[in-house]
DNA sequence: TCTAAACCTTCCCACCATGGTAAGGTCAAA
DNA sequence: TTTGACCTTACCATGGTGGGAAGGTTTAGA
């Protein structure tokens, strides 16, 4: 099939199907006499294993990993839960930064009146003042 | 002060502070004969609120109305209230997404047996077989 | 007074994942 | 044969930051 269905079916555009290809995240596509990229139904489920990876927010050197992973029929599962482990740990460090700005942010949002005046802790705090 | 100074009092990069003044964040600094930026400690309490600012995760755009609003003497607190719950509520969203991912890969980590065997639920999942 | 070091200037390139657009080739159906 | 939907490569943009080159300025010390 072409590249729009190979898109189409897996979720990922064409556009990042060429980019992937040019990174190496995956091998270069079979060429048809007209040069067109043709994928088979094979190609797309790694595409789709591809995207599924990315909405879990793997970073794309960890999804190169989980790759051969998936491709390495003596894994072990350890390693592939060691990844995870390691992902999510980075998750809950940005969590916990996300969240800490949150707080402090809320706080300041909390002890501002919001009214017609100008006085603002959040302003001042910004500033330096507090 | 140089912009070397400048960057040290607070806390910006000279390769932001020019960057800055670049995108309009920030007037363009003066200029002493040898063509050299001048910044006044005014300009470096300014460069200090936009780097809080960015600590607090306001994006460029959000910096520049709090500096417009930090500016204008007539400002309501109401607006600058508006500003930081806008950014609260983005925070919260991205906050919630990357949790439903944590936990999502969390619940998968938990169920691989984490072993020599290859067989893994995380890749299973990946692979849209579970 | 000369020189070397430390500063400054502008300009270009890179990241990362993604989207856009333009100029041109291919193919199938009408 | 024309039209339109597809494909190709190549370039530009995003946002926030850093790196580096090539060259000008200033300052401190010999």
């Amino acid at each position: 099939m072409q590249i729009g269905k190979a898109a189409q079916m897996s979720g990922i555009s064409a556009k990042m199907i060429r980019h992937y290809e040019a990174i190496g995240l995956i091998p270069s596509a079979d060429r048809r006499d007209s040069n067109y990229r043709d994928y088979s139904d094979d190609d797309v489920h790694q595409l789709s294993f591809i995207r599924r990876s990315r909405a879990l927010g793997f970073s794309m050197d960890e999804i190169r990993n989980l790759l051969r992973l998936w491709a390495d029929g003596n894994r072990s599962s350890r390693e592939v839960k060691k990844l995870a482990l390691g992902h999510i740990e980075d998750l809950d460090s940005r969590i916990k930064a996300m969240q800490d700005i949150r707080d402090t942010l809320a706080k300041l949002a909390n002890s501002c009146d919001g009214n017609h005046r100008p006085n603002c802790p959040i302003i001042e705090s910004l500033e330096g003042r507090a």
